[in-house]
DNA sequence: CTGTTAGCGCATTCAT
DNA sequence: ATGAATGCGCTAACAG
């Protein structure tokens, strides 16, 4: 492999004529300039990514930290992941994945170590520990979701309020009188995952707002306890006809619980998911959703740590995204997922 | 940041015993040990990887190739993807992953410059030129997925083949006297793309053993593909009663068409998918599958690549996977997915 | 068993 | 506008 040596020998010139040449911090003539480029044409030269991290102190990589301990594994995932990847890709950056469950020994080895610029968070909860440590430690971060306080805290998130706010309303605005919210797991709105318990504010708000009477349960993330929930709530409201739901693995048994209440959807049940668009696509017509972004915030979570880490300091980004409704036309009874 | 410096300073050590007692590569004693393991504990040491990298040629760090050009993104995917960063984090190696569009130049980058010791790659198709570049190479790597030629290369992947077969076998064992193959996309197959093509070689030796008539078709993965797919074949065999398929997108619109046909799943039409469990599980009961070990393979693709990496061992390590089908009990007709 | 020293490939400060 | 020299943090000879 050539180094930046074998590159200044072959154009005559000194190892930091080529250096500066590269980086451009100091005035090159045209003429060395086109031989130093040369050279590094004839000899296929690569720079070394690690000499430039030891030299520079700065290893233009930046990691996400993904612990998968949970098992909430999902094609939204994979787009937060593969889109964050893209655009460091994009702005130069290596892309570092770490799904280590000792988070706290893993941020300090890669924040301390000059192994990373910077780190991308994931899977926030609404006092996350994580992010204080960090902010502590002056080590540049972004955070895909977000706390109860992000004072000085890039993040981007889905404002889920807003996206529950949404679906409700549509069915409130197509006729509906009782329309229910099937959250996330019990366990998760306890513990302070953000997206549960923003989407139950949302709700709460929304229902409120309409004089609709609040009907929210929390459900576990499988189908079978999706069919056990509409089949409860339509016990308790024989008038339910909407339902509005974040909660992905439990939408297979809410819709074979309707089948077996005899209520076909979209006809005589409205059912609206907040998911990924490559999720509703998976089933047959009918899926109402909420299109969740999951593509733009990995990618935006990329780029406002770069931007963070290349030089504009403070005030630091923070986005809540909106996310559209699309109906999706049905063709008969849903039979989805 | 503490460096090595600081810690055999404080140990009263030399330098390179800090270094000796770390790697274990020559002798120390233990009273000197202990101190050097005192001061690290007490400087809070973490060694600097691209110290480290640029010293030892060696960078500790595996790259994934992932280039999501296509659509093709699922929960198998990701599944690959976390797997094999976590088995990389339990060797002791950082797992970077590239979405480079650009795989050549990619490939040369971290080839070429010491960036990664290593390379996985995935998505691999029958003649995969990508392979043949780093085996020219001499670059270390593996795949998840096979080519036509192995020689030389390391990969583990799922027996498509055999998968069909069990899928196939297990119908007729049931009785069925027709059972029809939903491969993937036409053009994917005409491509070469691995699963299709071997899918579709154990589907038709499974048949031809069997005495069934072979019935097969190449869908696009859409529900709205599947949709007509399963009715054109029915309409072509109105015996038919069984259905396997690798084609994960088109699931959800077969079970429509079948509901539309008045062919109920299970009792008048079986469908035996496969997909990995994660997906299985998102439906309502009644998806019987051939559970692809999406998890094992990124596992063991890491880790025959460390093992290679670590050993610097031929003969490589190939291993086609056996999927076992797994029956999951219906409560009443399929209306998954 | 331990210390001294020479790089690894590059960015950067001093010179000129 | 260019060169020479230093050092980033570490590994691995080379010397005892």
């Amino acid at each position: 492999m050539a180094t930046m040596a074998d590159i200044a020998q072959r154009a005559g010139v000194s190892l930091s004529t080529v250096s500066y040449a590269l980086s451009g911090k100091r005035a090159i003539s045209e003429p060395t300039r086109r031989r130093v480029l040369q050279a590094i044409d004839d000899l296929d030269y690569h720079p070394h990514a690690h000499g430039r991290a030891l030299a520079s102190k700065r290893s233009r990589t930046i990691a996400l930290f993904f612990p998968h301990r949970a098992k909430g594994l999902s094609e939204m995932h994979l787009e937060f992941i593969t889109h964050a990847a893209e655009a460091a890709g994009e702005h130069g950056y290596a892309f570092l994945l770490s799904t280590s469950p000792d988070e706290d020994a893993e941020i300090l080895r890669m924040s301390g170590q000059g192994l990373v610029d910077g780190l991308i968070l994931m899977e926030i909860t609404l006092d996350d520990p994580r992010a204080e440590r960090l902010r502590d430690r002056g080590f540049p971060f972004a955070m895909i979701g977000h706390r109860r306080d992000n004072a000085g805290i890039s993040y981007v998130d889905l404002d889920f309020a807003d996206a529950v706010e949404t679906a409700v309303r549509h069915l409130v605005d197509a006729g509906h009188h009782a329309v229910a919210l099937v959250n996330a797991a019990p366990s998760l709105l306890a513990a302070g995952y953000g997206p549960a318990v923003r989407a139950l504010e949302g709700y709460t708000r929304t229902a409120a707002d309409v004089g609709l009477d609040p009907i929210a349960v929390a459900c576990e993330p499988t189908p079978r306890a999706g069919e056990r929930a509409l089949a409860e709530l339509r016990a308790a409201r024989p008038d339910l006809s909407g339902v509005v739901t974040i909660n992905r693995e439990a939408i297979g048994g809410m819709v074979q619980a309707a089948a077996d209440l005899g209520l076909a959807i979209p006809d005589r049940l409205s059912l609206v998911a907040v998911v990924t668009e490559r999720l509703a696509q998976l089933f047959s017509p009918t899926l109402t959703t909420i299109d969740f972004p999951a593509a733009e915030m990995g990618r935006l979570g990329a780029e406002m740590l770069i931007r963070r880490l290349e030089g504009g300091e403070d005030p630091p980004t923070q986005r809540l995204l909106r996310a559209a409704l699309t109906v999706r036309q049905s063709s008969g009874p849903y039979r989805g997922p």
